[in-house]
DNA sequence: TAGGTGATCTTG
DNA sequence: AAGATCACCTAT
């Protein structure tokens, strides 16, 4: 597509003011002749080094979160409870371990193909509202870890604008195991928008 | 509100 | 090496 956020984009230092520009982007894959994508409309910041919820906190390596220490502008897909894959943007320089988890999507191309993959109706908002609902209706999986988001299977690109006052601040969700870090306002998400969890 | 499911990491 | 944990979803 055209448009295509540049490498730069992603090597930002501030995970949290990439986490919020990242409200309006327009994230698409193609997987064969698949096309599909949406418009971000709800992210969360993990900020490597000091951040107790992020995986990599205290610069932890494990083979899981090793892809978080590339230089900004890969996937991090990584599996949970079982059945769920949650797609990341590793942000900044090689070596700090930031990213930010896309939470919600809201559906603009491949609709038909979106909903064959999530077995619900296209106008549902449980088609790419939640990290996981979103990364089964674009078709990501962890075989997409270490993606380049500068490719032609993942990539960004220019969206819609929101304004200053559409976009929200609160804290993560999921994160309680965080102490005093889950308090932090590392959520973004657009108001009143339908795909943003609640 | 409870249970499912399996990779990851271990006095969280 | 077994068991707790887990950036969630679906269905009762």
């Amino acid at each position: 597509m055209h448009n295509k956020l540049p490498a730069g984009f992603y090597r930002g230092t501030d995970v949290v003011a990439i986490a919020r520009n990242l409200l309006g982007k327009q994230l698409n894959t193609c997987f064969g002749d698949d096309y599909t994508a949406g418009i971000i409309v709800e992210t969360e910041a993990y900020c490597g080094a000091t951040d107790r919820a992020c995986h990599a906190f205290g610069d932890k390596r494990t083979a899981r979160t090793e892809v978080m220490y590339a230089t900004g502008g890969v996937a991090y897909v990584y599996f949970v409870y079982g059945l769920h894959h949650l797609f990341n943007i590793v942000t900044n320089k090689e070596g700090a371990a930031d990213a930010v988890l896309i939470r919600a999507i809201e559906p603009v191309a491949g609709l038909e193909v979106m909903q064959a993959r999530r077995g619900v109706a296209e106008n549902d908002k449980r088609l790419t509202g939640g990290p996981a609902r979103l990364t089964q209706a674009l078709g990501i999986t962890v075989a997409d870890n270490k993606t380049s988001l500068t490719g032609d299977k993942i990539w960004l690109s220019e969206g819609r604008y929101y304004p200053g006052n559409e976009i929200v601040a609160t804290t993560r969700i999921g994160v309680d195991y965080a102490g005093t870090d889950a308090l932090l306002p590392w959520r973004f998400f657009i108001r009143g928008n339908n795909y943003v969890s609640k």
